[in-house]
DNA sequence: CGGAATTATAGTCAATGCCTATCGATTCGA
DNA sequence: TCGAATCGATAGGCATTGACTATAATTCCG
């Protein structure tokens, strides 16, 4: 069974006359009847009784009639449809955010993107780096939020930001009433880190062995939050992005930056290198580089 | 875009690769592939970025996946559906019925009908025999309820009962008593004719004519229930169908079958020679015929 | 780097849809 | 009642196109 020859089947239900109908499909009256005997052939059934005037549906045929329309009509729509569908934003979205990032500009992303694409449903992942590239690459996931530098063969980035890191230390520390710091300041200094398997408590670490500082860790936490609570309590100073100071209610703690080598982190948007980015896709990204432009411009420095 | 490239579609998008679609789909990888790339071209959209391992749906794909499986669904079920619809008695029927007979068989052979065929739909005409034939060659409706002869070539009856015509009259007349008639009995009576263009009333015409029978006509009526009231009012004596006779209460009138010669009608059912009579239409004419044998079977003659 | 797997390309072939011409049947008007 | 007209079916040729084989190009993996 074609769609052309339920085209023909309804042209002659609705025009009365295989000549007619043949007119309005622009085929020969012949190549008409073919078809409509052709598909005669495989329901097994005789579609209309050839009277001499005209034509009229047999049983087969008035049952036929509204099913071939509904078809037609759907099979029309889908050219129309998968455009239109596409700009009116109906679709889906997988991405996924990495956990130092996830929850400070989620929440306002996704407002934004909502607000943009209300008939977009969105699916979240938050997982670590290499998990992220892992999920892009078999294309579980369209899109990652990321820290650079990535590096793989199949993944493509888009810088969304530079964001500084800053200083956190408890108001018991020695830094109170400086308004900035030098990398030196850091030596020896009692430090909260984060866990070497985000990819920010390897950058933490790398920025100090290049600047050959070497703070006193006292404590490895998974979570910049449970980072947070750990200088609170005065357990030591730590280095966390600038959304995390910015995101989250001010305690008994401070905020400094470091004067002569100012510490950042580059967050970027990864995605399949081979995949077409949808548009859908596109506005998240913006969604993404619009909240942290939003969020870096505040002012955190304590004094 | 074609059936088949809609099945490709999806068995693509199901088994994640081109050749794992074409082996499902009994094609060979290269036909399937130019298939998708037709379709591709045809909505203006690529459908599949082809990463290296596997492939995955670009958003025009994901628009396009539900919408195709949704159409093959339909497309697939229309063959069975076109045989199960018509023996479900899902489906239209259109019917036509003499004035002369439709008020004592349409009410309860629709009710047989229906208990039958719940799910089908019925249009009823009722109209003069000629009016009939012009619509059952028209093809506007698909059976007809007749009295006998029908002389149109396109026109094919199938016989359903004789049924006899019972002399009616009023109790003042001279009738009471007997229980039987003669055909020169009428002679000269008071007569309540039925209007000519009714079949029936051109068969008592005829058949008077043929026993050379003259009773005296004094009245024309272009209804069977007015003939009724007009012998009850005690006008005269006239001739009518037995299941006028069985349908009807009883009132200031008897009735009386001719012995010699006695006359009748034939009741049919006339369709278009050239169309296939329907499950539905077969099924009306036997409930007509079931409606028929169980009214004419009952007993009328007074005394 | 080689082998396995996957998709795209090229070229050929056969099926099939379409066309022209014509036939047979029916209808309608003179 | 007899042509003219209309309509659908049939026949045969042609062109499109979908499918196949063979092969290339790419990726992935050991």
């Amino acid at each position: 069974m074609e769609i052309h020859q339920l085209q023909y089947f309804i042209a002659v239900a609705e025009t009365g006359g295989f000549g007619r109908a043949a007119k309005r499909c622009n085929v020969t009256q012949p190549s008409l009847s073919q078809q409509i005997i052709k598909l005669e052939g495989e329901l097994g059934e005789k579609l209309f009784d050839r009277l001499g005037r005209s034509i009229a549906l047999t049983e087969a045929g008035h049952v036929l009639l509204p099913k071939a329309k509904r078809i037609l009509t759907e099979v029309q729509g889908i050219r129309h449809d998968v455009h239109n569908d596409i700009e009116e934003g109906i679709g889906h979205l997988a991405i996924g955010v990495i956990p130092t990032i996830a929850p400070f500009i989620l929440p306002e992303a996704l407002i934004r993107f909502k607000s943009r694409f209300p008939n977009a449903t969105l699916s979240i992942t938050e997982a670590l780096t290499d998990d992220l590239i892992e999920k892009l690459v078999g294309a579980e996931i369209d899109m990652g939020i990321v820290s650079l530098p990535i590096n793989h063969k199949l993944i493509t980035t888009e810088t969304l930001a530079a964001e500084p890191l800053l200083v956190i230390a408890p108001d018991t520390m020695d830094f109170k009433g400086m308004t900035s710091l030098a990398v030196s300041d850091l030596n020896g200094m009692p430090f909260i880190a984060l866990d070497e398997i985000n990819c920010l408590g390897e950058q933490v670490e790398a920025f100090c062995y290049k600047h050959t500082v070497s703070p006193e860790i006292v404590c490895r936490t998974s979570q910049l939050s449970t980072v947070k609570r750990c200088v609170e309590s005065g357990l030591g100073i730590s280095l966390i992005p600038k959304m995390c100071a910015v995101t989250e209610p001010k305690g008994k703690y401070g905020y400094f930056s470091i004067a002569d080598h100012a510490p950042k982190r580059t967050i970027a948007a990864a995605s399949h290198s081979g995949r077409m980015q949808s548009t859908l896709s596109k506005a998240f990204i913006e969604s993404v580089r619009g909240v942290c432009a939003h969020i870096l411009d505040q002012t955190v420095i304590t004094p």
